[in-house]
DNA sequence: GAACATTATGACAACGTTGTCAGAAAGACA
DNA sequence: TGTCTTTCTGACAACGTTGTCATAATGTTC
């Protein structure tokens, strides 16, 4: 009775190399050698082997192949991202794909949402898989809990913001020159009352983006007005707040320079609602999609977070081939894109 | 002299459970309960093994341990998407996590960029893994080869897209009842001279939307004005194109309905060219960010590509606990989203 | 035709883990 | 004390594969 079902927990089984090779009539190890495509079989046992694969659709087993495998590759990386639905990040895990895909290397994602926890909890699941390297774009305040794997073999990169209190790749943006060039823009415009909105203070980047500002402002000789500077916004509503409340103060700034994306987003928004979106100026670090349609386009600090994902994958897997030389830090530039409100004179 | 490098290729070898048997003077079958936490090992050797296995720092081989157990689960599945960088991909893929997470699945995520060839190379390299299931949003036009798969115990579920000539259970937007909406909600504010953008027509999605307008219309006794309809669009400049061509007839429509996101922001362009767009109405299949920024917003008929993942997911699971009812087609609908282009009236 | 080199094939152990089973240790009962 | 449970513990084989090595089959040289 309602027996023969196609998968019983587990499944039924599938056929493996023993079973080819009762097929074709070699032995098991014949069958690992077609398979693997090494040299040293007749053509017409190689012929055998194949047809008898093909009809029973064996699928190599490759945990079991790297099991064995002296150098024990399962040919799988494993990345940590703060959100894989994130665009910066996805532009960021297809990069990765891409360069791993070359090598036949398959990429495990993950999202760690900017929690410590989830962040080890994610490197510990990757591990227990046994992947060939990490990618990580870091949250936690210490990754010394990554010696252990390292010591084991595991090539371990970080993206977008440095490692703490480890010593390792990583490839990141050029955040303060990034701004720097923002700030710069905006004086060469005539502006010199500009204001900054910041991403919360706890992320490495924002601090080096709010660096760029001040070091910038100082280099042409403009005093800091702090009364122009907000830090430790998070999320479009608490950027647009802010933005209103610099604007509408006795004395406002001429220009804005939003420290990040939803941040830019949400000045926006503020500039709009006070109908000024036309006469004080904005640039944005970080591009985003429709930047260019709305009224006027929003000028940018684009960050290039394909260029970041290769050159990390690149690196990784030069460690994984072997490469010994020193860890290294490798900056990533950004590029202005003027699109009108970035040009907007006081 | 330099040695002591932390990774010579493949890397100095991991702790084992033997290594850790060794140092607590166990068996290595005793390290194995305790790390699997099956009952019957005595609380003192307990507490030995678990100061010596994280004195090692032993990380547990999950897949030495699949390819033993019992029922062989991996604890991970695959998901080929079309681009993991895409967002409504991406958006798929996280709400695919956050189901898995909870059971300690991990992801393996891949591009197959619609390319029927890419969808089989990554379906198969995820089989050499031993996936315990497939989420697909398929490109293929035959998924029969996934048969063996199927036959091997590996759950598959569909998302997006309906499966080609093979039958297994799908997740996809109501785009029928979706485009009607949209029709329905012009005709509502005066309009008759609707005019339609639509996808490629190989695209199993786009058809189903053309099938829509064309029902909709048909139903309302609105004879269908080939004239106003073009489809076959691919990318924002096409679309642009073919929506200014359209605009600039001699009988041009009042309202255009686009029947995918960049043919969306395509016709936005086009009107702003034209500086029509506070005259003709548009509403546009599939939210995207910012549409609430333009001017006017974009009113929308929205998918919900998180219910897609968190359904598919849900179903995938169900499958590998042991579901054998038939396979079912779960259709998730769409939500209109009003902001202003699709109540202009004629 | 003997001796040798070369090529093709397979037997066996091992990778790190878990399922099975047997036996040791400890307690319960007559 | 002896027998019977019950509770722990470990020896061993096996999962599907590959590395090592031995041997069979074939060709080459004198």
């Amino acid at each position: 009775m309602g027996g023969d079902l196609t998968a019983k927990s587990g499944g039924s089984t599938r056929p493996t190399m023993r079973d080819v090779a009762a097929l074709a009539k070699v032995s098991l190890k014949t069958v690992s050698r077609v398979v693997n495509g090494e040299p040293g079989v007749s053509p017409r046992l190689a012929r055998r082997v194949m047809s008898a694969s093909q009809r029973l659709s064996y699928r190599h087993n490759l945990t079991a192949s790297a099991l064995r495998r002296a150098d024990g590759r399962s040919l799988t990386i494993g990345v940590v991202l703060e959100d894989v639905a994130n665009p910066f990040a996805s532009t960021l895990h297809r990069a990765i794909e891409d360069v791993a895909v070359e090598r036949h290397v398959l990429v495990l994602a993950g999202s760690s949402d900017e929690d410590e926890s989830r962040e080890r909890e994610l490197v510990t699941a990757f591990a227990a898989r046994r992947v060939d390297g990490l990618i990580i774009q870091p949250s936690s305040r210490d990754h010394g809990y990554l010696a252990a794997e390292r010591r084991a073999g595991t090539a371990v990169v970080f993206v977008d913001r440095p490692p703490a209190a480890f010593d390792a790749d990583a490839v990141v943006t050029d955040n303060t020159q990034g701004i720097r060039r923002a700030v710069r823009h905006l004086m060469d415009h005539g502006h010199s009352r500009i204001g900054y909105l910041g991403d919360l203070y706890a992320i490495a980047t924002a601090v080096e983006r709010h660096r760029g500002y001040v070091e910038e402002l100082t280099e042409r000789r403009v005093p800091v007005d702090e009364s122009l500077v907000r830090l430790d916004l998070r999320g479009i509503e608490k950027a647009e707040a802010a933005a209103f409340a610099l604007l509408t103060s006795p004395h406002p700034p001429t220009a804005l320079v939003a420290g990040q994306n939803l941040i830019t987003i949400g000045a926006f928004r503020a500039l709009r609602r006070l109908d000024m979106h036309f006469k004080v100026a904005l640039v944005g670090f970080d591009d985003f999609v429709l930047a260019d349609l709305l009224e006027p386009g929003i000028t940018v600090i684009a960050q290039d977070p394909a260029a970041i994902g290769r050159t990390a994958a690149g690196v990784l897997f030069r460690r994984l081939d072997g490469d010994q030389s020193p860890p290294q830090v490798y900056t990533v530039r950004t590029r202005m894109i003027t699109r009108g409100s970035g040009e907007i004179r006081p």
